[in-house]
DNA sequence: AAGGGAGTGTGATATAGGTCACAGTTTATT
DNA sequence: AATAAACTGTGACCTATATCACACTCCCTT
């Protein structure tokens, strides 16, 4: 799959930061595969070789806990997929699956680091980032461990209508079962707020098609529970 | 305060990387405080101007969640203490408190930037760092949310005994309560476990000192709950 | 089109750990 | 040394959510 990263629509934040010649090296060295829903992106427990760099679509990020598998993150495109385990660990240290058709960038982690190396700029950009999803991530674990079920699926259908989908409106691709594991519930507690949610007229259902009715009760479930 | 980090012998595995030139260059622009036990180095939601780098003692990182506070983690010595809120946001989005008397270098942040750029050893060592204590992170948040507070009271045992003090008998200078927060469970709870430890005799506890006997019902605990 | 698997809805029941209340103990502060 | 403040121990009770069980629906596949 020759491509050329020069002409990439998809570049990230850091990689902008990149000059014609850097983005040749990295066209030279790097991959874009995609993956139909429910594919294996990532797999936990396997050598980490590449930095995965998500071109389009939607993904999660998952770890096999000490009883059941929790869903760490959903990551949407633009953001790369794999670097902290890939400079943190040779090992990944967990999972990505599509959630929808995806498509990933594979770069040469020698290339990578190279650039890295070379051009600060990018190495800055790419810090940054680290460090976002650090922060990011410390939040969600505070939520997670402190909010009512309730409160935490408030929380989910704000955050896939306003950073990922940008509409009220969207379709949920994702199992019960899944968001269940991201917020630590079982799909039971899951099944049945979503029919309190439905029956509130807080939100509406058409199968998999989501819109989002009242967000002011929402937003107030999130805070209080 | 005047030193110089040439001499300092709780240099980070990054400044290590650094030249007699670039050291000097920090040593100009960095400061060391102590604190005193239970003092605040960081507060959340302030200005973040420096890094900070911890050369002695014990702190807690804590942020503040919607009902109670949160320790999120201990750090020990050598480690950074502020960077994924140095680089990720402008205001600090956690507080760091001293747990024991502690030593805390406070870099500037310019200066700091500065040699990120010019020294790529010394900023894949960062990178790698902070790629690491998120990978730790995540591990320690499906662990939170997981496990019962019997195992997670045995984890943070562990956690004391092999990667803190490194030996068997030590002195604990957090409080019961944030243990509890530490864990995600109350004061009560924590300490309805300990005594179990005690009457059981997997722990011994004279005050505040804590020798662990039976190592392996720790394992076990840590590992069924 | 029929069969099977994955996903969902909903009740009955169990339980870990939270909350409240108060006493006892240790550690600071004057 | 005395007084206050912070920390700890333990009981009684409560509740949110897990578990278990089973029926139902909606795809996929052949």
């Amino acid at each position: 799959m020759n491509h050329n990263c020069s002409f990439c629509e998809h570049k990230s934040a850091a990689a902008l930061k990149l000059s014609e010649q850097e983005l040749a090296t990295q066209s030279a060295n790097c991959l874009t595969v995609r993956f139909k829903k429910n594919d294996n992106i990532i797999r936990q427990g396997t050598y980490s070789t590449n930095v995965a760099y998500l071109k389009s679509g939607l993904v999660k990020i998952h770890i096999e806990g000490p009883y059941h598998t929790q869903v760490v993150r959903i990551v949407k495109p633009r953001n790369y997929l794999g670097l902290p385990t890939t400079f943190g660990d040779k090992i990944n240290q967990y999972s990505v699956s599509a959630i929808e058709e995806s498509e990933v960038c594979f770069i040469d982690i020698a290339v990578f680091r190279e650039l890295l190396g070379r051009n600060p700029a990018f190495s800055n950009q790419i810090l940054v980032e680290l460090c976002r999803s650090e922060l990011e991530s410390y939040q969600k674990c505070v939520n997670r461990t402190q909010k009512q079920v309730r409160g935490k699926i408030a929380d989910v259908l704000l955050d896939f209508s306003e950073n990922i989908y940008h509409s009220d409106s969207f379709q949920l691709l994702i199992t019960q079962e899944d968001i269940g594991n991201l917020v630590d519930a079982t799909r039971e507690s899951v099944s049945r707020v979503w029919a309190e949610l439905i029956k509130d007229g807080v939100i509406g259902a058409d199968g998999k098609q989501i819109s989002i009715i009242n967000k002011e009760a929402l937003r107030n479930m999130s805070r209080l529970g």
